[in-house]
DNA sequence: AATGAATGAGCTTTCATTCAT
DNA sequence: AATGAATGAAAGCTCATTCAT
């Protein structure tokens, strides 16, 4: 009577539990989060959540490629979206879709941080991958524009690492710091102007 | 007639175990910290610890009471030093006073961003306290030269945790991201370059 | 599919864990008495214990209130079985009943005193509920027997926590006081004498 | 300028402190009392209750004997002046000595109780032999009172037992089950009209 | 004589992990 | 494949006791 689990089958559950997994790890953090209640929440019984992950450091590890993954095909579709469009327009596409993909899944980006500002040198390797991936993606892109004079001529990298510093911040510090007013696309539509433009006083090339 | 410890003795080995906290829980997290590793480091038995400290969780709030009080100092003494001066100038006065707090004590942006983007509600509070203040002091301060057509008018409040986000990125993400190439000195002048005369090409203003 | 544990298997161990602390309990109170070593005397690992307490204190009152259930038992039958005999006879079943739950169970009583006399506000409450009741059921067969003329008219509520707390220093003073020669039933016998003929010379009634 | 301790000093503090001690032992129990309180509601420093008392066992061995020798003292002096009187007469006398002690010192009837039926057997023995000597004083006083047939023949030991179990019973067990109606004094009356008189109906003889 | 800073054994409790069924 | 009863290492915290001053 019992057809074995086919591999879909298999994958279904195993993304099932992540997605459960996620939720409690960003709620109540790394340590915080329990294997049991992210089983019972999961509907299944403890033990079969060692069916899917070897413990509960990797089960965050498969939960954080599984962020990985979603956040690389954000940018990576934005950034080919917008391919040849100017650069503040670009700015705001990456940075649009960064904001889609924290709106539809609020715990990924705290899950970023969590993994990459806490202390567990292997959680950080996961999210750096995927950051550093994004940023040098971006970097290309901006190095491309400045040499067709397109862009003024900044560290490309430092550049890049100051975006997606941005983004996240943007996306947690007003949440924490009690000064959430404003939509997010208000936020970034500001961010990206004031990169573009910058702070001295004068003309605004435009857009 | 026989207390040994005198007021400025006592609070002289508080002061020794908040910094071996600190860095313990700027090593291993607030969780993975240990009071029984914290007080041999420290010199003591464990339940000296708690002579000074009435739980590991009150200990954590002292360590970032501690951290807070130095970084609003550092902070408040830039701002005042550079009382006046063109607006870059007093950007990378700011900068540079995070940065040299960062320096001498690496820990503390860890412990920051361990606080900030961590799952405890008393720790996200009392770290954001010491932002929040950062962010309104940076503000008024913009505002200011704003009024005084020394800067574009860019909103105040979303630049100011623009910045101070950025501080924390760059103090942060390059080690993680292991592209720590270059001295700080010159990441902080990129950043002020970048914010002052935007990503647009055309004329910097002098600074 | 692979509950192991059905129901009564699960009672049995619960009624074997509260066994043995009640043993602990009343041998080295409840401060004294060790999770660690109950649950080594019980056959079972530290965690296990907590499987089927919540905490130690709950723990306690759980043994508690299975002794109480018994108590509660013990009397209410002997009063049942003695309905309608004379009083002596009733007091000599009552007391019987509780001498027999008392050799049975020798730890009983002294955990009665132990959260009785102690100061656990809970631990009070929970016993003396009992107790109480006890009390109730006493004095209600006493009125009866005073409206029926077959018994001296004395505060029947004073003699019923008289006979209850005799009940209790017989079990526990001769031993305590190191005077425990005769049998207990030779004791109860001696004391329901007493009780119902008094110390004044004279005719006794026939019993 | 400092003339030694004189002895009687020595001997002042010392009752001091067992007096505060008394109190945290019978508001707390043995283990919940916490030698630091105890110290600091005497007035001295923690230290200094170890040159009065060499452990905290010690400690409460101390309180228990000093409430033995007031106890003793009270009883010896009660029965001295009843001396010669009718046997009710007397027993009153000796009841209300013990419930004018219990009223003034309140914690000596829960210390003895704590004692007595806890699980400590040092201080079982401590306490034990104090009601011990109470329980020969009176019985040698009923035995005398049953040669001269002015009391019925009932085993005089098992009455003494019977008799101080009553008085603390009739100080503890009322408070305790929440049946605190009546005066002490007419509980003890009800108690030795019962005692003397007995249960059954009939006459009873004058007292 | 008096003190209180320092200590660490010892306790309760949690929870990731195992494994017999 | 799925389960959950059982485990015990590990951690925070308390407090009786010591001892240098």
């Amino acid at each position: 009577m019992s057809r074995r689990n086919d591999p879909d089958e298999r994958e279904r559950k195993r993304l099932h539990i992540l997605e459960v997994a996620a939720g409690e790890f960003a709620r109540l953090g790394f340590d915080g989060a329990n294997i049991n209640t992210i089983s019972e929440r999961a509907g299944f019984g403890k033990g079969t959540v060692y069916l899917y992950a070897a413990s509960k450091e990797q089960l965050f590890l498969d939960v954080l490629r599984e962020i990985g993954q979603q956040t690389r095909a954000a940018l990576d579709e934005s950034l080919a979206a917008s391919d040849g469009a100017p650069v503040p327009q670009r700015l705001r596409a990456v940075a649009g879709a960064f904001a889609a993909l924290a709106a539809q899944h609020p715990d990924f980006v705290r899950l970023q941080a969590s993994a990459l500002f806490g202390v567990n040198r292997r959680f950080q390797v996961e999210m750096a991958q995927v950051l550093r991936e994004a940023v040098l993606m971006l970097a290309r892109s901006f190095a491309e524009e400045q040499r067709r004079g397109a862009m003024r001529r900044v560290d490309a990298d430092a550049l890049a690492v100051l975006l997606v510093g941005s983004l996240q911040t943007f996306a947690l510090l007003p949440d924490v710091l009690g000064m959430g007013g404003g939509s997010p696309r208000a936020h970034i539509d500001a961010l990206v102007e004031t990169l573009w433009a910058g702070l001295a006083p004068g003309d605004v090339p435009a857009t």
